[in-house]
DNA sequence: CCCCACGATTAGCTCAGGCTAACACAGCAC
DNA sequence: GTGCTGTGTTAGCCTGAGCTAATCGTGGGG
């Protein structure tokens, strides 16, 4: 449905990179000529233009439809995980089909039940109601010593590796977690890191390319 | 969707009706032929049949899922009017979209949390969690001088007559309300009664007819 | 400079779910 | 019995949303 459509742009959006066409079928698992045709009826109901590059940009109307749409998945995502006491993995996939089917007086109301929450369970900002963060940077690309708070989990990292939400999960590594980075292995591509509460560290040769997409924290000292 | 279907056909079956195919098109506001197409699919995919008189009966299957899907609707429906605070018309209709977004497992999650409610909002009874009663009259079937409570609100005279819902609601017709008939007027067609709590009457020409099928009644002694 | 690879599109197909117009058929009224 | 009324189906059309196979276009490498 154009909904998926819309929500996967504004969040690839989101993490400030381009969207093309191949990206979102990707994304949303379908194939090229069906975002095609689907991209066709969106810019003929003024969702959305392709650039000379074409790259796709949302308009106002395009923009507006899919912040609502976003909120609306991170609303129900925090009722899925706060008061039903899902799983994270779980509450994306039911909130993927709830968010389409839920009008925005009742995301509303629900909001304002929830205690009005800012972000989602991973820390990504719930639009209309918190905005991003501009001081982020990936866990990545903080340097061995240095301290931070995980911000949020990126929600790039959700679609391409869903098991990984859990893993990340699993291993304390949530929004406000403190973490210090112990050690950085740049020829084995590891990171050796201690988080705040538990002595966990989470260090692996593979895995870590996939962490430093996932995970973004807010330097102790912020130098971009 | 089919899941319409399914839920029209349960509604209709549970008042005790025959299901006919030109009943569903009035039912769900949708074309004769285009009923024709989604039984045949139906048929196919093993959900319900017609016998020789076209009528239309579930399967077990088809009656599983449509309980199922009931199921879900009346849960939504308590939520959304007991925990979000909507009126009963603004919830039928949220729940209609929310019934088929929502996975079982969620809606279990959702009944147990609003503390295992066993009837929707109308006291029409949640599939699984309770049965029909079977001393029920319609309360145009009052004599003058009999006192009953009110049970609950058919669902046919939801789909119907929506605006009637908001009416009964707001003279306090409800499940649980004790109503005395004080006067029946043959012809006229109309009825005078008293809400146990309010003294409020509710008597006219025109709109008796919708009321004696859309209210029903336990008599106080049961004289069927 | 040519070509390859990759991104995007076209052509042509399927299915679900809608529609109208037209016809078939049953049953009750007279 | 003739016919009207209402129910169901057929035929033929549309849109959305998906698919595969094949073609177009452009940028970078050799």
């Amino acid at each position: 449905m154009i909904a998926h459509y819309l929500e996967a742009i504004y969040y690839i959006r989101a993490e400030g990179e381009v969207v093309r066409s191949a990206r979102l079928a990707d994304w949303l698992s379908v194939s090229r000529p069906t975002v095609t045709a689907a991209l066709r009826r969106m810019t003929r109901d003024g969702m959305l233009r392709l650039n000379r590059r074409k790259e796709i940009e949302l308009t106002s109307r395009g923009d507006a439809a899919a912040a609502a749409i976003v909120r609306r998945h991170r609303i129900v995502e925090r009722w899925l995980t706060d008061a039903l006491g899902l799983d994270w993995v779980s509450a994306d996939t039911e909130a993927e089909r709830l968010e389409t089917a839920l009008s925005d007086v009742v995301a509303e109301k629900l909001h304002r039940a929830l205690g009005r929450p800012q972000t989602c369970p991973h820390g990504n900002p719930i639009p209309g109601y918190s905005t991003m963060r501009t001081n982020e940077l990936r866990l990545s690309a903080l340097p061995a010593g240095e301290t931070g708070t995980i911000t949020r989990i990126s929600e790039v990292a959700q679609r391409e590796a869903p098991p990984l939400l859990q893993y990340l999960h699993d291993r304390g590594l949530k929004p406000g977690t403190q973490v210090t980075v112990q050690e950085v292995d740049e020829i084995g591509r590891t990171m050796r890191l201690r988080a705040a509460r538990l002595l966990t560290l989470s260090s692996e040769t593979a895995s870590i390319p996939y962490c430093a997409i996932a995970c973004l924290a807010s330097a102790g000292r912020a130098t971009a």
